[in-house]
DNA sequence: AACACTAGTGAATCCAACA
DNA sequence: TTGTTGGATTCACTAGTGT
């Protein structure tokens, strides 16, 4: 199913709205779009920052704090309306499979988790983005506040999302990624200025930050939509990744800032683009293939690891141990008193008077599967 | 078995509270303190885990998990209404400069962090425990939660709370202290066992952690409140460290157990404070950062000294070279036919027309990250 | 004594394709 | 929709045993 929608998105059969910024307030742009259209949505809604009067340095020079008309809330109820109000607008367009990400600090991330999980979203993780280079806390009164909070959620709790383990995994040299990021604040150039060279927007995010969420959560030809585009980094970062995106945006001043920075953004070359993937992505070889091509007599014996099991293999692929027969998989369960057991990676072959995993046979014949194939 | 005899510490007068561990739940128990008698309060607080089926790692072993009566909830609204109860009565014995910690995970806090703000706490930070040793995600499919969250508020905005800053910086090599704390799990001689040599408690937590937590916001001689004491982390690290304790546990063999814990503390004296101290590994840097990082474009060839292998970079941090593909060392290995090989000293990148071996460019990225601790 | 090797385990919301 | 089955999947650390 979600093979055949990336395949068409791929060929360029894209719906209108990709690659788009739409002008307007988060919901009511929203009703434009189809339901279940979108695959990833990213959304790094105000924080609901509570900064009473202005903060200063040690040297008394003022800190330039959020304190735009947008991220000003009258009360936690009008917040949490207003989070209710565009997390629902984003669920009807999000596909069944889809995966949304939102990001935030201690002043709203509790209040989103919270309203996710009340609508039926299914946390997947919470990953903390740990910068490297955190303002710090110039009064001494807390703990420099060196991280900000992603929530990563499924639609609901059976949705049968994306995840890039692998690709992951060999980002992260051969171990799992983890949940803890450490990635700069987004500084120097690639941080946009405004006429008088002041940074255009107040929390632009790094694009390494949006490009991890891509690579693991999306693939090629997905459509992301960001519902605060603010300047743009989902929609730079999407394009440079092969993606397509849409952003919604009020402040016309970030459309066009962002207008102009996404459209010097060059994708990537195709070869570059391509997702590690696991086993699970090759093609499935039944044990009865090995039959079929010779590499396995009928007849012949396989043997654990150990040398403590043994097991005969008859003409239709299944396999026998006493009083125990079945699949190379049941057969290895049952010998070990297991539940379950991969019998690729648990039987082996007499080759040359040495034992041989029945695994490298199946590759033998992936191989020659590839070569048939193109 | 109402509590345990400690010696006096020399702070002068103490409620007769001091120092017990009160056996009830946590709600009535609570109503038997005065209002306003607590200094800061520690909470681990059942977390929710919504376990469906078991799980098993890929050598088919059993994964305990934590399927406790205790930490069953039929709805959201019960965990709620749960949580506000005993988040009321923790604020009624709190002094009005008190603080309070919760621990939790992304199953339950952000549910705390709501009720925390709706009952009027002040946010002062969320800290992050990064976990040295997670557990791993067996099946992958998600980022290994390889982190939990603690919140620590006062009681309101205008609260004049503890903060010992200095001696924190201290701590932390004379830099302030981050929101992101790297401590290992509770393992080894410090997990206690029960007399079949199980761990007696599923989710104690380090010793190291509540360390943190007490010399940052309390002072000798304070109390602390743990409203779900368990083993008894919390009264073991306040003894150890001068301070005194509260405990509410409602599992007689958790207060036996706690209690013998306890009385084996000796009070250290504060010299030995310092040596709470810990030394900062090198950050491992994957290969994916420097993509991160732009000091290798998605794309860009890498080459072996000699010349004879080539490989390209992909964009989710893989690289592919003829029909190989995966991470630095995988790819490395497979071109030499070798079972291993050390990518960062294999792979060069081209730089100003010359080749530069990849590893200096992740102690480029490692200087950078010194400051952030790894 | 030092090292090698095996076994065990930790707050976990952990499968997908097909019949 | 439900049930069946093929077969994919782990990191850091401790403790114990054997050489």
């Amino acid at each position: 199913m979600r093979g055949v929608q990336l395949k068409t998105v791929a060929t360029g059969a894209r719906p209108a709205f990709a690659d788009t910024i739409i002008r307007g307030d988060c919901v009511a742009a929203l009703e434009q779009l189809p339901a279940h259209s979108i695959d990833v949505v990213f959304a790094d809604p105000p924080y609901n920052l509570q900064l009473e009067g202005g903060l200063t340095r040690p040297d008394q020079s003022v800190v330039d704090g959020v304190d735009d008309a947008w991220d000003q809330f009258a009360s936690f109820e009008a917040y949490d309306a207003f989070t209710r109000a565009w997390l629902l607008a984003v669920r009807r367009v999000l596909k069944p499979d889809g995966t949304i990400w939102v990001i935030g600090s201690y002043h709203n991330i509790f209040r989103v988790g919270t309203m996710l999980q009340d609508l039926g979203f299914w946390i997947l993780n919470d990953v903390v983005w740990r910068k490297t280079n955190p303002m710090p806390n110039f009064r001494g009164k807390r703990f420099t506040n060196a991280h900000e909070t992603m929530i990563w959620a499924s639609r609901g709790p059976k949705s049968r999302y994306t995840f890039n383990y692998e690709a992951m995994k060999a980002f992260n040299d051969d171990v799992q990624m983890r949940s803890d990021w450490l990635i700069p604040i987004c500084t120097g150039s690639e941080r946009l200025k405004d006429e008088a060279g002041d940074k255009l927007h107040p929390t632009q995010k790094p694009e390494a930050l949006l490009a991890r969420v891509l690579l693991a959560s999306t693939e090629p030809g997905d459509i992301v939509l960001d519902p605060f585009f603010g300047s743009g980094t989902t929609g730079a970062v999407a394009k440079r990744l092969g993606r397509h995106y849409v952003g919604v945006e009020r402040e016309e001043a970030y459309i066009e800032a962002a207008t102009a920075r996404i459209a010097a953004i060059e994708t990537a070359p195709a070869a570059a683009l391509q997702l590690l993937k696991g086993k699970k992505a090759e093609p499935r070889v039944p044990f009865g293939a090995l039959l079929e091509r010779g590499l396995v007599q009928a007849g012949a014996i396989l043997s654990a690891a150990n040398g403590r099991h043994q097991a005969r293999v008859r003409a239709d692929g299944s396999v026998e141990s006493g009083s125990h027969s079945g699949s190379i998989h049941k057969v290895g369960a049952l010998v070990q008193g297991l539940d379950a057991c991969n019998g690729w990676t648990f039987w082996h072959t007499h080759v040359d008077g040495r034992l041989a995993l029945i695994d490298t046979l199946r590759q033998q014949v992936r191989d020659e599967m590839a070569v048939a194939g193109g």
